[in-house]
DNA sequence: CTAGTAAACGATAATTATTATCGTTCGTCA
DNA sequence: TGACGAACGATAATAATTATCGTTTACTAG
């Protein structure tokens, strides 16, 4: 298996060089695929479409990319992912930090936000019921143990 | 097994009843254990807290239990949670509306939420990388669908 | 206060999602 | 081209959650 050498390659090789990734064959058609899923693709989702155009590829590398994309900035997740629910009583408006790296959580009041989004009409008679707003970056104490 | 009649019992039921809940002694405990627990704890923890109380619950109870509480409004979940990882390619900003009802994640652009909290001095040195919306509310199909 | 009935419970099996392990293969760089 | 570490594929293991089902409980009417 080699990697052929058209434009659209030379440029994924760019971006692995840029994100410090060694490029592949499998990162590359995950990529490409990526670019033909305009929604939000579980794992499964994206294992489904790349094994159309690499069938022998195992689960496992599509998880293992996905996590190496997210945590290369690549990708995104789009909602906090903490391996399990998390809980609260639903009581006084408030929003959360969350720490990229260690995933931990703590409150912010809605006030400490500044200027909030204001309530307007929104697209496809969505009916909000609420914000939850995170403000995702490092915490203190992972920016003191360096480096992930 | 039966309930006491202290006044917090009675503040209880009033809230069961509120929300269209029968009262048992399971619920009150998990409901007066989750008041003793400030932060985003995970079915796991509250089960360990419950059972101090109720030694002979079970873990299924409690997930049953957290689950209708979330619906019926008397907890809410600190991230919304779509029983597995959902990811995007990373380009343009926008945030996210989830239906609370059938969990559909739609992109929603910055600037149709109006406006946008300002970057402030945040609590404990905490890094900011980006802000994640999550506008939630019921979308107009399960408005149609009418009640859950 | 007691019986009837639907809802809730407890135990546990089953399912889903994700991660770890390990022997083999590939990509990079000298 | 050859060495070596990184990545891969297969699959076992783990973690999280849900389903099933027989028993018990809470609520209502009488």
């Amino acid at each position: 298996m080699y990697l052929s050498s058209s434009v659209e390659t030379r440029s994924f090789r760019e971006l692995c060089a840029d994100h410090g990734l060694t490029a592949t064959h499998q990162r590359q058609v995950l990529y490409e695929v990526m670019q033909t899923m305009p929604g939000h693709p579980s794992p499964e989702e994206v294992y489904a479409r790349v094994k159309k155009r690499i069938p022998a590829i195992s689960l496992a590398t599509v998880y293992k990319n996905i996590h190496l994309f997210v945590e290369r900035g690549v990708l995104k997740e789009v909602s906090m992912h903490h391996g399990s629910l998390r809980v609260e009583l639903n009581s006084h408006l408030h929003h959360h930090m969350v720490c990229s790296h260690c995933k931990a959580i703590t409150d912010i009041e809605e006030k400490d936000l500044g200027v909030l989004p204001a309530l307007q009409r929104l697209p496809g008679g969505f009916q909000v019921e609420r914000y939850a707003i995170d403000v995702i970056g490092i915490c203190a104490a992972c920016q003191k143990t360096k480096r992930s």
